[in-house]
This record gives structure tokens, sequence and C-alpha cells, in this order.
DNA sequence: AGTTCGTATCGATAGTCGTCGATGTTCCTA
DNA sequence: TAGGAACATCGACGACTATCGATACGAACT
């Protein structure tokens, strides 16, 4: 591959081993259900309510969207398990699972 | 809003102040590039190359994808500023610019 | 039983995204 | 200067997403 004169090719290496398919798809599930302003927002909300748990009944005024927005983007944390969803009366409260970000953590941590 | 008799209202407390708007836009923005498995495949490629930098012209063959699509992940990876491009002669490096994510750390720290 | 209130689901709409073939563009070499 | 190689852009297509009004569900109170 390499020309021996003149400066030919590409000169760096190979490709390494790279990350296998299956764990960058459920990553890309993780960081897809944290990449929109909304959901940030409403986790992190969630994340510095006492108990690390909150009531969604304040939250379409606290965030200004409509209540079957508020419920479509929970729906979207629940799934990927960064909220865990407790019925308390007729209330629904949304409790933070902090281990869901763990993937997210070591992905960050690799490239450093 | 709280009745004194029986276990009525919400019972947890008003909204806290939450995460200002243009924080989350931007972070969403972060994420929104993250959020891809290819993207997420290539960042750690360029991550664990050497000087972390990558020469493009392995890429498609390695991620099985056509050469548009790999050009179109790396556009949105520099728009990010994830990346930073740098041309030597005939071949496109990338170069891993990691203090990118230290939003995103920063957010993950607060979710603890 | 009927009513009310909190929440989830449905249906529709407008916007965004990933993918690839075809085509430019740029830079090297002969 | 002509040819080729690496890479970007264009155009198109199908899939997905965020949003909200209208509606359905479900669990209390009366």
């Amino acid at each position: 591959m390499n020309r021996v004169l003149g400066t030919i090719e590409c000169a760096v290496g190979a490709p390494q081993q790279l990350m296998p398919a299956t764990d960058a798809e459920s990553l890309a599930g993780v960081l897809k259900a944290l990449s929109d302003p909304v959901r940030l927002r409403l986790l992190r909300l969630v994340a510095e309510s006492p108990d690390t748990t909150a009531c969604a009944c304040h939250m379409p005024a606290a965030l200004g969207i409509s209540q079957p927005t508020l419920s479509h983007h929970l729906k979207k944390l629940v799934e990927a398990e960064l909220l865990v969803r407790e019925q308390r009366g007729r209330w629904a409260h949304y409790r933070l699972e902090s281990q869901a970000l763990n993937p997210v953590r070591a992905y960050l941590a690799a490239c450093r």
C-alpha cells in the first residue's frame, strides 16, 4: 500500500476494532431519549426533587407545554428506563433511575 | 390548595426552578449528534486512534456504510464541535474535541 | 351511580433524519 | 494538462418525531 517515494498514501494505520454494534444501538437509544430540550429539563427537575421523585401535575405549566405533550415525553423517558412511573392515588409520580445513565458515563470516560 | 381532611391533593411541593431553556437547547444539540449508533462508533474510533486523530479513508468499509453516508455523519459531528476536520493532502483527518463533551458530563453529574 | 379531575391515547400535521446513487470539487500524480 | 483518487454535496425516498386538540380511561369524591 505505502509507496516508497513521494508522500503518497493515508499513512495512518488500518481500522482498529470498534465498538460492538449492539452496544452502540442500545446506547443510542438512551441518548435519543436525552436529546430533547424538554426532556432534559424534565429529567433534571425529577433529579433535583426530594427523593428524586416528582408528581406530573405541575409539569405542563412549569415547562410551558400541553398535557399530552408532557405525557409523550414522560413515556419516552420511561421507555428508556430513565424514569420509573408510580401511581399514587390519582396522581402519577416519576422517579429517576440514575443507573440507566451508567452506559453513557462509561462511553464518555472512554472519550477522555 | 391543600385540603385539611382526607388525602386530597398532590402533596409534593410546587415546581422548583428548572434548567434554563437555552442551556437545555444547546445540550440537546450535542446529545442529538451523539444519538446515532453509527456516530457513536465513529466518535469512539477516533477517540481510540493515536493522537485521537483518524483518517476518513478506511471508515466506510469499517462501518459498513457508503461514503456519502459517512460524510453526512462526520459533518454532524463537526457541526456539534465533537470533531475537528483537518485536510492533509488528499485525505481528511478528524480529531476528537473532548471538551465538547463537558456539558454532557456536567449534566450527568447533576443526575447522580 | 354520577361527576370531577389527573393522565394516557388517538389522529393529524409539519418538520427532521438516515440512507444511498449520481454528481461536483479539490488535490495529487503522470 | 489530462487522469484519477478522496471527499463533499445534491436529490430523493421512507421512516421517525414533536406538537396539540379531541377523546378515552381510571380513580377518587359526593
